[in-house]
DNA sequence: AATATTTGCGAGCAATTACTCGCGTACTAC
DNA sequence: GTAGTACGCGAGTAATTGCTCGCAAATATT
């Protein structure tokens, strides 16, 4: 784009192998998070990355390949943390009521979008410009797997198909409307209610359709 | 950022008085369409749409002060559409039942989703990075104010500010399924039914819950 | 101590970008 | 026709960016 970059390699160009170089892309990593925090992705550049972790842009390029793996790396990263939180919550609530347990969901989401915002959002549409599919599909079925295991009992009704579509539709749906409050700045408070009843809303309304095909004639298949 | 750029004005510069200087603006945001909907943002600069609106940069610059007043005007001729056709699907359906008149709403966002995606996630996204609040603020007012009335029959226990929130929640739950079926590629026929079970859902639970306040407690204030 | 290897540096290059300015051309008014 | 004005042009400029490369320091190996 600007610059010279030629193009192809995104992932690091070598394994950090002393403890101080693993340490310094630790650094890189920080420095990333704060500029992109801060000024978002206008203002991540490799220079200022370099400045900001307190090296040299020589030594950055030794452990990526171009700018763009480091905020792959990030993303890799975050999406790593998302899983895992996921993933904890769901074993939290693997025997409370749906309404609580979607409630421990929607906390944990308000949680991470206030603590962050601006960062969650640049990284999100970055996630979508490189194409990632391949490397966070893994994480998103983590993510799915999760989502789906905790709302399995309330849709016994369901294919398993239709469970996965479910939870991928329940994430989006929650993260939209966290993020949304928090770019426009409607208090957690506010927004909590909200998110609540349109993922509760959502879900009723496939255990609905699931359970009876009384008002139209259309099932889930086999 | 790159270039010189002084920052402040956004607005035209001057208006267009001859004829062919009117069609040249016209010029300039098609060929921004039509870069932004190819290559995205990355790929919108100004010589590029010099280029492609067959103008030379210098005329551009006679009646757009910088490159985000290019996107800017973008944005408004867009949602001014958009706000257009959400009012014209608005009353269109007005005596139609409510399952029908969301039909409807989530039919007019996969058509235009699935015509134009990648401008609609570009404009989007720097409808956030540029502070358009106070000039798109209107624009929002109208769609809000097309959905709310025509949702408002089926929610006659919720106060008049309820309502203006469960349709901002609406439109924004059916433009981020929308917006994700067309980034991953999900056929429309098969992501229409999730939307409209999430919006429906949505509504059941909005009214379910204004409607008696049985199972916890709280319900909508005076 | 001497050698080899890994790590770190940062000035500087090439590419790209937003934007200007002087000048020719089409149009309008008289 | 002629003066005046709006319009259009596009080579050129300053700034910024991604990234390299030769060299020095730190660390490991002998």
């Amino acid at each position: 784009m600007r610059g010279r970059r030629n193009s192809p390699p995104i992932l690091p160009r070598k394994a950090p192998r002393q403890a101080r170089s693993r340490e310094l892309v630790e650094w890189i990593l920080e420095a990333a998070t704060r500029i992109l925090a801060a000024d978002g992705l206008a203002g991540l550049t490799t220079n200022r990355v370099a400045a900001v972790a307190g090296i040299s842009v020589g030594s950055l390029y030794q452990y990526f390949p171009n700018k763009d793996a480091i905020v792959v790396a990030l993303i890799e990263r975050t999406q790593h943390g998302v899983a895992e939180a996921v993933e904890a919550v769901a074993t939290q609530v693997r025997e409370a009521p749906l309404p609580a347990a979607i409630a421990a969901f929607v906390d944990l989401a308000l949680h991470a979008q206030y603590d962050r915002s601006t960062l969650a959002v640049a990284l999100d549409h970055e996630e979508q410009r490189l194409a990632l599919r391949t490397e966070l599909m893994a994480v998103h079925g983590r993510i799915r797997r999760a989502v789906a295991d905790t709302i399995r009992p309330s849709l016994r009704e369901l294919s398993p198909e239709a469970v996965d579509e479910a939870a991928d539709d329940l994430f989006l749906l929650v993260r939209a409307m966290v993020d949304r409050a928090g770019a426009t700045g409607v208090p957690r408070e506010r927004i909590k209610p909200r998110v609540l009843r349109a993922a509760l809303g959502y879900l009723e309304a496939c255990r609905a359709e699931g359970d009876g095909v009384r008002w139209n004639g259309e099932g889930n298949p086999s």
